[in-house]
RNA sequence: GUGGCUAUGGUGUAGUGGUAGCACAACACCCUGUGGAGGUGUUUGCACGGGUUCAAAUCCCGUUAGUCACCCCA
């Protein structure tokens, strides 16, 4: 490398030219997709309250405690950079009045996220996730259309092997009992688990579940499990979620440790990996509580994220091609000062008329601007020569046969697209 | 926050202590009037800072950055 004098922050990406097509296609995908269901979408800011989070996501999760940018405004408020999506949503249902609307609100989103995290693969500092959310809604179906769509998704991305990984956590009913059998047990094992997890029994046992380590693992088989303490709403949430899955013959394993990170999440947790590289690529679950916890009212709600950086690592692991640049049909020469002159009004007739036209006008050899045509693979090429250009005239040649037909000037735009239609 | 690995033109690479090379790309000219070519030429580099040595891209230390793993997560 030179030694640029400035560089990217550290975790951060530029989006170059050869990989927009990649965040071209998931966002087409996505929006096809959701348009059927009936999603509308909705951006909200980057910069939120930071005691929004503290509040939704937990204020002993790893998002809250190391991983958020943070900054005081001039006028001292304290900000944060949106870490996630679905709590910036729920706030924005509840300021917007959005109970007052028909609910369920589905509402969809594509955008730029940060957390403070040591990058790694699939992991920046500034990613892009999108999502879907679903409030006002208590019925499974709803979980498990968030699951559908996800799913859909990343199918039609050409993402194939998947595995979709649900659990129940329960919900304020039942799961402090399950906690507190929990934390029995574990104290029980104390002195054989791994600091980490000594530590997470005090701020968030249920996080010990998910310990890679393999000790702690081995504890684990013996602990309880959620499952068998869930509350009979949300053992029968859970029992019409699957069932509704196999319905539609979704492939998915019923995981007891899966948990997640967030606090919100009630009843079902679930996330979707690739079955080829075990890669996360989505994540999501019901949220009943978050509504109350932002101050707004019961509020049942579910929801589910992918993570853009992800996906495409995936579609480049499958050959799965991104959307194509779209090539000119047509490509405008010009030589001669004169000639040079009258290409810009010219070409912007062309525009207007709707033809997507190429040109190199910085180029001054027909061979070269040929050549440039050529490469594009452009079906017409426009000459306008200097003798044309005192005529009046345009020379109109054919790439594929080489032939040229020479037309007066205003008639450019029909014959165009009469040789375009010809082709 | 912890640990492993890595760092040579724009890109991809060779160079294991002794003259920094190759390919592609870019640009210019051959060539202001007809096609992806060719020829000729030009530009661009050992991440940064220290140390060892007669001599460092090469060995050592530090920094920075990248990458991978842990933690956590999309």
């Amino acid at each position: 490398m030179a030694k640029p004098k400035f560089q990217r922050p550290t975790g951060t990406h530029d989006i170059l030219p050869q990989n927009q097509g990649y965040y071209d296609k998931i966002y087409n995908t996505i929006k096809s997709v959701v348009g059927f269901y009936d999603f509308e979408k909705i951006d909200t800011p980057i910069l939120e309250d930071f005691n929004l989070f503290i509040r939704s996501i937990g204020e002993s999760t790893d998002i809250v405690e190391k991983e958020m940018f943070t900054l005081k405004t001039k006028g001292k408020d304290y900000l944060a950079l949106r870490p996630e999506g679905t709590v910036p949503i729920m706030r924005a249902y509840i300021e917007n009045g959005f109970v007052s609307l028909s609910q369920p609100v589905r509402l969809w989103y594509f955008g730029p996220f940060f957390r403070y995290e040591k990058p790694q693969a699939g992991r920046f500092r500034q990613f892009h996730q999108f999502g879907m959310e679903i409030i006002g809604e208590s019925d499974p179906i709803v979980d498990v259309q968030s699951i559908l769509i996800m799913y859909k998704i990343l199918q039609e991305l050409g993402i194939k092997q998947l595995v979709v990984k649900i659990n129940s956590i329960g919900d304020d009913k039942c799961r402090p009992q399950y906690r507190k059998d929990l934390v029995k047990y574990l104290r029980s094992k104390k002195n054989s688990l791994c600091g980490d997890c000594q530590k997470r029994m005090k701020n968030n046992p249920l996080r010990v579940l998910d310990c890679k380590n393999e000790k702690c693992q081995n504890i684990l088989i013996e602990a309880p499990q959620s499952v068998d303490y869930l509350c009979e709403e949300c053992k029968k949430h859970l029992k019409d979620t699957l069932e509704y899955l196999d319905e539609l013959k979704i492939p998915y394993s019923l995981e007891s440790k899966l948990v997640r990170g967030l606090d919100y999440y009630t009843k079902n947790v679930f996330e979707i990996e690739s079955t080829l590289t075990g890669t996360v690529l989505a994540g999501g679950g019901r949220y009943d509580n978050l509504a109350k916890a932002l101050g707004g009212g019961e509020i049942s709600a579910c929801g589910v994220a992918g993570g853009i950086e992800r996906i495409i690592n995936e579609m480049k692991e499958i050959k799965s091609k991104p959307m194509l640049k779209d090539v000119p049909d047509i490509f405008f020469t010009q030589i001669g000062p004169l000639a040079k002159k009258k290409s810009l009004p010219i070409l912007e007739e062309l525009r207007k008329a709707g033809l997507k036209v190429g040109e190199s006008f910085g180029k001054s050899g027909l061979k070269e601007q040929l050549g440039k045509a050529s490469r594009l693979g452009v079906k017409v090429v426009i000459i306008l020569g200097q003798k044309e250009a005192i005529n009046g005239m345009i020379l109109i040649r054919n790439m594929k046969t080489s032939k040229q037909v020479e037309v007066k000037e205003e008639e450019i735009v029909k014959e165009l697209k009469k040789t375009l239609k010809e082709n």
